[in-house]
RNA sequence: GCGCCCAUAGCUCAAUUGGAUAGAGUGCCAGCCUACGAAGCUGUAGGUUCCCCGUUCGAGCCGGGGUGGGCGCGCCA
């Protein structure tokens, strides 16, 4: 929260104790907040406390704000109260105190918003783990875009966190790729192939036989034509072009977790244990079952096949034992939109483990369908039908895949426009925030021997230059409110909103002119406002320019 | 059939988590460059927030019922 906001909620505090001394600590602060009218004629902060009152007051709440505004204390950043028709308290904010706030956003420079609400809580965020089968697709691409600008709101609001990536190397998915890769192999050696029903058919495999071949490895080999050969092979090469893609999406992953590592530990078994002995576990066709029918999950669940072997709820219970056990303060997951019907079943078995599962957010990043002249492209990954990451990447460019991917709410599905995206004109609202930083480098530049001077700064009382900075005041606020829903669009959304003002400024106002000291001063206002904008952009992964 | 997500201007989406007269972009139309980047700005038009009940000072948001769309429902992962 920021100062003025403080100061505000103490007044209001103040003012509500004095006039109703009846009424209970602890019911005023759940009470008491301050928001930001929609509307500009209601003043800057508006206090709705006045209602929520009104009930154990039993009187109207215009009455009750009338009172509570007499007691008021006057306050060199408050310029007026008033109250609004239900019962609101609307509070004009003085210039001298947007002056002030805009010094303060001066003086803190880079770390202007940061918020000390995550000091000393760890926080892990898990996102993409898309199975080693082939490429990433543009649904992985949506899923690390959210997952990285995520844990970078996180970080700046002092969490301390891990990314992690799960890696899915073994199981059914696994042996079907190292089957394709090996039939694909023998094809190219002229040999007969036994390309398995549930085989990947994408061109990547062939590529992949081909190189293979080229290497001349297999024909050097001992053991050549095994099926683990092809396996780890094909996992190891496909994992290669996963973390160059990500790498060069700007995504970089702390842990990489091997679901291979893990079930070698012994870590899977002793779980099972731990549900046997609270009872979770049962016999029945010849297969173990799991009974989350009780924990919110709407039929039990197999956790060893009637083979021996396990599903793949089986490790991921393990794994997620794993992450609670490290005692995190919260734990994340980002999954994508076919796994939603998976959520219950996780949380029950970390339920029956006993861990609190409010700790864990599993979010689900909705569908993404691309656009291309105006018609979606199907897309199927068994078929080989797919746009991978690295197409978008290469086509639109890196920032504006990543906006684009952030545009929407995490469970809103997405449209992306690939052509838009790639518009490098009007259109585009990547290039609308960028060319506000862009711009004002430039002025800055142009400007040359005005240097920033907070001396003068009460000579801001423009409408529209007041309206700039409260905006930049209320930036720590947005913080806030994308890292506790876990909605980076939230912020995405504000710096379209702040590259508009300064827009709008600027075609209203010349900034550099003869007048020294308000050329000073009004570079000084632009020059938060770069800040606040890069500050933004490099929240969400996005470059913030000096030059376009 | 059951579960999850979604439905707001012609189109794509916001709406500070229950606040005041529901806002932007885009598209249409009309304007603004002999001074800082026109990739920009200003203005006009565009609404039964899918429908019906309910909850309360107040509902686009919460609850119930319906309609339409997407996804999921395996001893797959």
């Amino acid at each position: 929260m920021i100062k003025i906001e403080q100061d505000l909620a103490t007044i209001i505090k103040n003012a509500v104790k004095k006039t109703f001394p009846e009424i209970p600590d602890n019911v005023i602060a759940e009470s008491l907040s301050l928001e930001v009218p929609k509307e500009k004629k209601f003043g800057d902060f508006s206090a709705n406390i006045a209602m929520k009152l009104s009930r154990e007051l039993r009187k109207p709440p215009f009455e009750i704000a009338g009172s509570i505004i007499k007691n008021i204390e006057k306050s060199y950043s408050i310029q007026d109260v008033k109250v609004e028709k239900p019962g609101f308290i609307n509070f004009y904010i003085s210039n001298k105190a947007v002056a002030g706030a805009l010094e303060d956003i001066i003086k803190e420079g880079a770390g202007f918003g940061v918020s000390t609400a995550g000091k000393n809580k760890k926080v892990q965020i898990e996102f993409v783990s898309a199975n080693p089968t082939g490429p990433l697709t543009v649904a992985h691409g949506r899923q690390a875009a959210i997952g990285d600008s995520l844990a970078r709101i996180l970080k700046f609001c002092g969490y301390d966190v891990i990314k992690e990536y799960y890696v899915n190397d073994e199981g059914v998915q696994i042996q079907a790729l190292g089957k394709s890769l090996r039939a694909r192999y023998m094809e190219l050696m002229g040999e007969k192939s036994d390309f398995p029903e549930n085989g990947y058919k994408g061109k990547y495999i062939y590529d992949m036989a081909q190189k293979l071949k080229d290497s001349g490895v297999v024909e050097r080999s001992s053991a050549p034509l095994s099926d683990d050969f092809f396996m780890e092979h094909a996992t190891r090469e496909i994992m290669k072009t996963i973390v160059k893609d990500l790498e060069d999406f700007g995504v970089h992953f702390d842990v990489w977790y091997s679901q291979k590592a893990l079930a070698k530990s012994g870590k899977v078994e002793k779980a099972i244990d731990d549900l046997k002995k609270k009872e979770f576990l049962y016999e029945q066709d010849g297969a173990t079952w799991f009974k989350s029918t009780g924990l919110g999950d709407d039929k039990d669940r197999v956790i060893i096949k009637s083979d021996g072997s396990y599903t793949y709820l089986t490790p991921d219970t393990a794994y997620h034992k794993e992450k609670f056990e490290k005692g995190y303060h919260r734990i994340i997951n980002i999954w994508g939109p076919d796994h939603h019907g998976y959520i219950n079943r996780i949380k029950a078995a970390c339920q029956a483990l006993g861990y609190d599962t409010e700790k864990l957010s599993i979010l689900i990043a909705q569908l993404v369908t691309l656009y291309r002249d105006g018609k979606p492209v199907k897309m199927s990954t068994r078929e080989g039908e797919f746009i991978t990451l690295r197409e978008v990447m290469d086509e639109v460019g890196r920032d504006a895949a990543r906006f684009f991917f952030i545009m929407r709410r995490v469970e809103s599905h997405l449209d992306f426009d690939l052509a838009l995206a790639k518009t490098q004109t009007l259109d585009n609202p990547v290039y609308y925030i960028q060319y506000a930083h862009a711009r004002i480098s430039s002025i800055i530049e142009f400007s040359k021997d005005a240097l920033p001077n907070l001396k003068n700064l009460v000579l801001l009382d423009k409408e529209q230059e007041l309206d700039i900075v409260k905006a930049m005041m209320y930036y720590p606020k947005i913080i806030e409110a994308a890292a506790s829903n876990l909605e980076p669009s939230i912020l995405l959304t504000y710096l379209q909103d702040l590259a508009g003002l300064f827009h709008s400024y600027y075609n209203a106002y010349r900034i550099v002119t003869d007048d020294k000291p308000l050329t000073e001063t009004r570079i000084t206002l632009i020059q938060a406002v770069k800040k606040v904008i890069a500050s933004g952009l490099g929240l969400l992964g996005v470059t913030a320019l000096e030059k376009m």
